[in-house]
This record gives structure tokens, sequence and C-alpha cells, in this order.
DNA sequence: AGCTAAGCGAGACGGTACGTCAAGTCTTTCA
DNA sequence: TGAAAGACTTGACGTACCGTCTCGCTTAGCT
């Protein structure tokens, strides 16, 4: 399958196949920038190192992608479809436990800080972020959505409450410290600030 | 008085005085930091343009701060410490909620925007981090806290909450949709996420 | 008929037919390069170009001739073949004089300055150079060799010059003064550098 | 001393003493462009290789000459100077002879294509055409004014003629021919031309 | 009448070079 | 002695044009 610009994909159009060419040239330079990407981060992941590394010319990533941003985002996208799956047991309270702490553990690792960077980068520019949300973000979130829809069908959180937002209840804290540095993530706060948001979102009993 | 590293700073060290020219080149610096980064955001705030604009050399620039990124760190403090005072009436309560008001008002306007970039540049480099938090987050954070504890101690909040956790539950959600733009942050939304924080940090009834 | 490459057409030898599509893409390509050169010189005539606004595509253009440069020396002959007729009166040296009026103007309008720029290009490849003498210079040169040769014949000039080196000897310093710029060649100028040459060549009286 | 644009020159002023450094760079890019130039002629002496061959960058390269172009003419200039010296016995006739010959051989040589390529770089840019009047040219046609000069005051000229004129009356020609290749430039024809010339500049009998 | 080979438009691709920007370093000169 | 002035290297950027290649379509001309 071809690849995807985020307005298209956002508008849930796919791009006519252009035949096998086209699509070898995008793989490889998601591959190149995945490779960059785990060595160096967002620093390593240059322009002309992912067409170096891939055999990819420039003017071909440009076709592609608008900047070297999006490439990463959407190479971040593939590095990550490999991990953090969502486990799903009978117990949404305790799926919900198991998941705050592999993201715990995800944040704290060497993907966690080009995560990070990643973010950061959106801040400059827009289109990053579009892109970012499309290949990245945004399945992930959905995943997460679905988690907390089961804890409120299992009466562990409110029925009114906003998924969208519990979900940034979580992550924004967690984010935030990764990006200023001003207080510590490790697991005791991890694990308080988690039980705040939880709190915020419970049912009263 | 002259200019502190973060390091220093954070140590509680000061660098030796070193003379009137010093200073003067470090005020005229930040300066045309801050018109700059009122004009053009961060990317405007360039080493060649502050130096052009003050007539402080850039070498000089370099002997003051390590980098463009810390240079704009220190002019947003300096750029806000004329704002976002906060309220203080004998209801703790009413003050939060004022005070969570002018946030929102805040966010959304050219400062916000300013924040926001810096919060991104924060990522790439812990040194402007650091920047970032000692001439602007760490005195606004402990204002806040302040607050907090107020409404701890008005029995509004629980008194057992970590008062760092508790700002960034409110800070944390809001910088992390302006970084990534997944979500809104209008009124209704900051509302209800301030909803939900609140929440989280209640005293049970 | 087909096209021919300039060995080809040096050697006299003609390609085999090749069909009447090869024929309109040919002739398509030349009206747009001959356009181009009008509009923008050389520096606009683009194999790019020539391929997007003919609609003759890159790959059949390089079947046809092999660089922009040899495209654009074919289109200036077809341009130039509108233009500068030789006159033909009793008078040989006056049909010399009307002869080197018409250059003079030439050469300092638009179509010159394209001329001029197809001379530098011709330093660069000898295939250019070959093109352009093939389908501008060669009938052109004919043309004048047979007004220096009245000349000759009605005792204007000597019996023993060389007529390419007569014909050099008028248009060498006109070129060379065009392509360097480091002279005039205002009517004053002109008149006098004929006046030179053709002392060169008289016949002594 | 500090490096001139062609326009300063012309208009005979200096640029400011700017510093040792600056002149260094000067020199190291000029030498390379020489090295380059000798090696590949004008399609080796790119900006990119003359940066990385001498140690200059490209931005500095930039900050010294408007193209690359302008560097091989003043490089040009240089390689030159070596060259070429004017004869000076007490003939100006057997002078002008010897000097016409070295001009044959001169261009038939290693420089000649050299000098063609830069004369044919002239057609598309009138600054490429500055400089290697300014850096190479003029200083040439003075020395090969004087001769022409002599020529007169020993009446072997006559005294009415245009010193410019004359000139281009021998070179024109030469270059024409060097840069179309319509015609051959071996000893023969050069005599043949240069006898033309002086017939066309000689005082009558 | 159908088949085959050639020419063709479309357009992606790798490559070379360009010209520019901003960062951060270094030297010279001045106050 | 410290700072301004400003030239420098470095690394990356985004673009232009080149010449090549593959694809799938059309057409010519032979079988």
């Amino acid at each position: 399958m071809g690849h995807q610009t985020p307005a298209e994909v956002e508008a849930g159009l796919l791009r006519p196949p252009s035949g096998a060419r086209s699509d070898a040239a995008h793989e490889k330079a998601l591959r190149s920038a995945v490779c960059l990407l785990k060595i160096g981060g967002m620093k390593a992941a240059t322009i002309d190192a992912i067409s170096e590394q891939s055999g990819v010319s420039k003017v071909t990533l440009y076709r592609h992608w608008p900047s070297r941003q999006a490439i990463a985002a959407e190479a971040f996208g593939v590095l990550m479809a490999r991990h953090l799956t969502f486990p799903e047991t009978d117990s949404a309270q305790a799926d919900l436990n198991d998941y705050l702490d592999d993201i715990g553990k995800f944040y704290r690792g060497p993907l966690g800080s080009i995560f990070v960077e990643l973010v950061g980068a959106c801040a400059n520019d827009a289109t990053t972020a579009a892109y970012f949300r499309t290949f990245f973000l945004d399945e992930r979130r959905r995943g997460f959505a679905d988690l907390i829809q089961r804890c409120v069908e299992s009466e562990y959180f409110r029925d009114d409450i906003d998924t969208e937002q519990a979900i940034d209840l979580f992550f924004g804290p967690l984010v935030y410290r990764m990006l200023v540095g001003h207080a510590s993530i490790d697991d005791r706060a991890l694990h308080s600030i988690i039980d705040h948001a939880i709190r915020g979102l419970r049912k009263p009993v």
C-alpha cells in the first residue's frame, strides 16, 4: 500500500497505488529513519542521513514527506507498532493498572525519549503534529479509549467522563514532566499521579 | 547582578560579579530577545538576530548563555514577570477558579504559543529545560503551590496530596494538548479538564 | 521526414523513416523550444520545461536529441529560418553593406542574445556545436559565402582570399564583443570593424 | 590586500582591508580553483569541489565571489599571470608576429580550452564577464594595445585605426572558431587570418 | 485480422550541484 | 582587559535540472 499524507489519511482517502518503485523507496526511507531514530534520536534523523543511509534521494524524500520531522513521526509509528499492546483480561481495572505500568517503563526507556523529542517537535510545526497523530498517536489513543470505556462499563469510572480528557489526565502530567524535567517520574511519582487521575475519574463508592 | 548558569543557580552559587559592562550587555540582549519573541516567536529569536538587534556581539551572548534557547527561556521569564499574578482573596476555592481561568486565556494567547515553543525546545536540550525552570517555571509553580496549599488548608483539597503532582494534574493535560493538538482546549474542554483534576484532589464530602 | 543527428547529417545519412508519430513529437518539441527560447532564452529552455510545455515526454526528447542544448540549437535554426534573407541586387558591394547592417541590428536584438547564448553553449559541448552548425550556421555561412564570392567576382575583393576566413573576419569580432562585453557594438563601432575587415579583403586599387 | 568585486575594481575602489584571515581564504580558494581548472576545466571547478579541496567553506566562497564562474575567471587570471609575456624587441613588426605565434600555440593548448570555456560562460552571465575582464582580459588587452601602438608608431599600421577594434580583429575570428568549431585553427589558417587582419590595418605602401 | 514490436506519455527515481541559513568559534581591533 | 566587529567552519536544508527507468497504452506494419 502506498503512502498517505495526513490530510488524505485524515480524510479517509488513500492515494491510488503508484507502482512498486514508489513504495520501495517509502519503505526504505522509513526503515532507515527508524534505525537512525533508535541510534541517535531526532538529532540523527536528518534528511541527509536518511537519504544517504537508505539510498533514497533527498528529492524523493521530499516528494513523500513535507519534512524530516514528518518522516520521523511516521517512522516512530512504525517503530511502536511492535510494542505496547493493550492487555485485555476480564478485569478492566487490572488491565488499566497493567497498561499504566507499561507506560511508565516505556517513558523511561529509549523509545520514551524519542517520543518526547517528537512531542517537542510538534510544538514548532503543525504538520509534524498531524503526522505524529496520524501515524502514531491516534491509534494508540483509540486503544486506550477502549480500555477506559471498559472501566466505565465495569462501573469503575463514572459514566459522565470524557474519554479524551481522561486519556490526557493520565498522559499529560507524564509528558509534561518528561519535557520540562521539573519533577521525577519514578515509580512512586508515577503511581501517585495515576492515583490522582483515577480518583478524578472514579465512580463514587 | 550578573547572570548565572542554571547549574550555578540550582546549586545556589553566584558568579563573581563581572563589572558594569557585562550587566548592560545582559540586559540589552534580554530586551531584544523579549522583543523578538513577541514578534516572531522562537523562530525569530536567533542568535544573529538578537546580536544584531541588541548590539551585543555573538561572542558575548555565548559568554552569558549556553544557547539561544537559554536566552529565550530567560527572556520569557522576564516577559512573564509582568503577567499572571496570583489572586489572593479569602476564598482559596474562588482564587483557584480565577487563576485557572486566567491560565486558559493565557494559553490561547500569543504568549501561550511562545510558552509551548519553549516547552518544545526543552525536549531537545536539558540545559534549555534548566533555564526554563530557573527563570520562569519554578517561581510560577511556587505561587501555584501556595494556592493549592491554601485549598488544602481550607479543606477543599485532601491533605495527603502531593503539591507538585497536583500542579501537573492541572497543567499537564493542557500543555500536552497544546503541543500535539489532538484535542481542543476551548472553554468547555478546559473547564472539564479542570473539573476532572479537581475531583482527583478534592476532599471527599 | 524524421530527424537526424548531426553525425548522420554530416555523414549525409538519413535515419530510416520512423513513422508519423515520431515526427509529430519532434515538431511539437521544437515549437515549444522556440517559444521558450524567445521568452526566456537558454535558461528557460530546460528539458523539463520543453517536455511539460510540448506534451512530449522527456524520454522521447532524449530519443530525438542528445541534450537540451541540441534541441535549442535546432529550434534556433527554425526560428531564424524566417529572418535575415540575403539581399541580391546588381551591386555586390551594396548587398554586402545592406547585409552587414542587418547583422548589426540582429545582434543587438533579442535573437542576438539567444545566438550568443548558443555560441556560449558550444564552448562546453562539441555535440551542441555540431547541432548549431548543422541546423543554423552552415546554411547561413553558405549564403554569406555566396555574397563574398560575388564581391570577388565584381573585383571588390581580392581573388586570393579564403571565403571562410573572410566570414570570420566580419563575424568573429562581433561575436567576441557580444560574449565578453569588453567593448561596444554600437553603429559606429560596428561600421568601423566592418571597415577594417573590408580593407583586409579589398583588392588594391 | 582584501578581495574586490569587479564593480569596485572597475570603479577603482578597494574594499577596506579586512584582516589576515579573509585573504588567506581568498588565496586558498583561488589556488584550489586553479588546480581544478587545470585538471578538469570549468566542469571540475564546482563550488563544492573548490570548497572541499581548499578547506574554505561554501559560505565564505559566496562572500568573496558571486558565483563559481567568477572564481574560475579570477583563478584563470592568476593562472595566466605566469604566461604569455609580450615580446619587446626593436622591431614592432617582429614582436607582433612572435606574439601572434604564441597566441596560436596557447589557443591550441590546455589553457586555450579553459579560456574558451570561460568565454562561453561569459555568454550566460554578465557578472562572470565582468570578472573575466577585470582579472584576465583587461590587462592582457592593454599589453597587446601597446604592441599595436608600436606598430602604428613604426608606421607599420595606419594611424587612424582604433586599437580596441584592431585587437578584436585578430582575436575575434580565433575565438569564434574555437567556440563553434566550424573551421580549423591550424597554423595555415591562423597565419592566413592574421594576414587578412594585418592587411586591414596596414598603412598603404 | 490479428500479432508483435516500436514509439509514446506519464511520472518516479538517483544524482550532482546549487545557494542559503543558523549555530557556534575565532581573531583582530578598539575603548 | 573585556567587548564589539565580523570573518570563519560546519552541518543541514530545500531546490533545480539532469538523464534514466519502468509502466501501460497506442499504433504500424507485418504475418
